[in-house]
RNA sequence: GCGCUGGUAGCUCAGCUGGAUAGAGCAUCUGGCUACGAACCAGAAGGUCGGGGGUUCGACUCCCUCCCAGCGCGCCA
């Protein structure tokens, strides 16, 4: 049960008996002097009809009382017409023990959506770098929330296959298998292999000659030249697929759906564009003027949806995807895991798809903005330029520097184990790190920050988890549930099972505005709130009742934990 | 020039549709391993929430203005 929604519902109601139509604003408490959740909604009802808020507060309290099992809750008037509320211990035991017995932990299902999820979405003509982190595990988290909460999620990887930027690249593919080097080492390493080929741009006139023959080549098609460009690409896609998996991201290789996937609907989507009547003529090319946008020089921007030369900017292939994605699959929500830098973008793509007729009024197509990575001069990293941190990198090192800390902790564990620790710490390391922020600023990428294993950290959780399954372990408590109540006596055991009944609210929470860090926030207090009661309350040494209450009490933080940490994509180990 | 973000403790960040005395982590200081696992716990210290106005019972949150930083704005993706 959602304690939050009950309690807001009853004092809604009461507050409509009472002949007010506002709502109750039902939160956690700030303080725990105020109770464990408090309504704020009185003081506003209240100015609205010239009440004392006062008097309405404990109008409603009282009403509150009498329609509820006053075994339930107490009530208390407060400050200018506050109403807090503290759950009695019985109650909140009930409560934990219908968890206990479900499943999903308290979380119920939503009504079922079609949910397209486009994230991580890299450009194939170069490695993946840091600033791929943000979209790839921000993406992934909340398509597995949704997923858990009962929706279809189609996860898209929108990769970047296509455009003037293969010229070079093909050029150098071109050149290598004529010289007969070993091509395919050197696409091993691919961005020394775009370094390479941009640097011969520069220099060499005939490369560059050819460079730009290629992209025309690319354009047409031209088989020896699709033959070049599959073998990249398959290349690049492999290298992306290696990340994943090592991630643990849930993007498989049918989750492609690249850039070229839409080249023969480009034609269509200006016929239809022109039809629609958005299409102007300037300088030659076909652009869509939209109310809003103004220049540096104070004229209207046009987005250019096709070049002078006949060539499709990104926002076509973008229009395009957008009609595929609303009228041949069909979703009811399109969420755009993108940086914060392409909100015009989006901004007039959406604009101009319901304009044409793409998306229909029923549909949600919503950019997800993220902040971007900077560097250590507070500059974001320019991806043309290179010099970015490369993902395959931050792995590594994340788990040689877990590995250092494992070799010294649990240097009695087997050899395999300790690998298998690192791996799971170092990667939950880089995904917490970057889940646990607001989604929408900026930071700056520090590897000690990042990489750091103390405190608000993901082996902080998995520490909380492998501790729990030790009492489990030791206690020889057989494991099955429809116990009898918890028996909540001890503060700390009242605080976590508050807690734990709140896991629903903060699971809720994320997708409201598709925030992973909230679910964050909620498993690193969750995991303080435990590991004070481990202080605090002894478990296996205690008399029997209180032994078995507390296992259970244990067992449950332990499922939410894994719960939790599995919905942000983060394994958990048995012990560390 | 216009627009979009953001400015909170020494550092990195939270702060949920306006709610009660602004919270964590790191770093610093003090205490705790013959103890269900010290990747931990208990405690201390640390703030004109960028500046200034305004709205009201109440503002980090909303409005105006200014300052600072980053990003974006006609043929790159």
């Amino acid at each position: 049960m959602n304690l939050k929604l009950f309690l807001e519902r009853q004092t809604s109601k009461c507050l409509s008996e009472l002949g007010l139509d506002n709502s109750a604003l039902v939160k956690q408490s700030s303080r725990p002097e105020h109770g464990q959740y408090q309504a704020n909604g009185v003081m506003g009802a209240a100015k609205k009809t010239g009440q004392n808020p006062r008097q309405l507060a404990s109008d409603l309290a009282s009403l509150l009382q009498e329609k509820n099992d006053p075994n339930n809750f107490e009530l208390e008037v407060a400050g200018p017409g506050f109403i807090n509320f503290t759950l009695s211990g019985e109650f909140l035991s009930k409560t934990l023990h219908d968890l206990e017995k479900d499943p999903r932990l308290g979380v119920s299902l939503d009504k079922k959506r079609k949910i397209l999820a486009d994230y991580s979405s890299p450009n194939l003509a170069k490695e993946m770098h840091i600033g791929h982190l943000r979209s790839t595990t921000i993406g992934d988290a909340c398509s597995r929330i949704l997923e858990f909460l009962g929706h279809e999620v189609v996860r898209v990887n929108h990769v970047g296959d296509w455009g003037s930027q293969f010229g070079s690249l093909l050029a150098y593919m071109d050149k290598l298998s004529e010289a007969e080097s070993n091509l395919g080492s050197e696409l091993k390493d691919l961005e020394l292999f775009y370094k390479k080929a941009t640097e011969l741009f520069k220099e060499d006139e005939n490369f560059a000659k050819s460079a730009r023959e290629y992209v025309v080549k690319l354009q047409s098609e031209d088989p020896q030249c699709m033959k070049l460009w599959s073998q990249f690409i398959a290349e690049s896609l492999d290298h992306c697929q290696n990340v994943y998996e090592r991630l643990g991201v849930a993007l498989k290789k049918e989750n492609t759906v690249a850039e070229s996937f839409y080249n023969n609907q480009l034609n269509a989507v200006i016929t239809d564009l022109e039809s629609a009547g958005l299409i102007t003529l300037s300088d030659g090319a076909k652009c869509v003027f939209l109310d809003a946008g103004k220049g540096r020089d104070g004229e209207p921007t046009p987005a250019i949806v096709q070049k002078s030369d006949g060539g499709f900017p990104y926002i076509a292939t973008d229009l395009a995807a957008t009609k595929y994605r609303s009228k041949a699959l069909q979703v009811d929500d399109a969420l755009y895991f993108v940086d914060a830098r392409q909100a015009l973008h989006f901004k007039d793509l959406f604009k101009i798809a319901k304009r044409a007729g793409f998306i229909d009024g029923n549909q949600n197509f919503v950019h997800i903005a993220n902040g971007i990575i900077l560097n250590k001069e507070g500059k974001p990293y320019k991806t043309r330029e290179g010099g970015a941190v490369k993902l395959a990198e931050v792995i590594d090192e994340s788990i040689s520097r877990a590995k250092l800390i494992v070799s010294e902790k649990a240097s009695e564990m087997p050899d395999e184990e300790q690998k298998r620790i690192s791996e799971l710490v170092g990667i939950g390391s880089i995904k917490y790190a970057e889940l646990s922020k607001n989604r929408t600023t900026d930071y700056v990428f520090d590897w000690d920050q990042m990489l750091s294993f103390d405190g608000n950290t993901a082996p902080y959780l998995m520490y909380a988890y492998t501790r729990i399954r030790g009492i489990i372990n030791n206690s020889g408590v057989p494991s099955d549930k429809n116990k009898n109540r918890f028996n909540l006596t001890d503060r700390s055991e009242v605080k976590l099972a508050l807690k734990l009944v709140q896991f629903t609210e903060s699971v809720e929470a994320v997708v409201e505005d598709y925030n992973p860090n909230l679910l964050c926030n909620y498993l690193f207090e969750l995991a303080q709130i435990f590991m004070a009661f481990y202080e605090h309350c002894p478990v296996n040494s205690s008399e029997q009742a209180t032994k078995e209450s507390r296992i259970h009490l244990c067992d449950l933080t332990g499922r939410v934990l894994k719960k939790g940490l599995e919905l942000l994509g983060i394994e958990v180990l048995e012990r560390m």
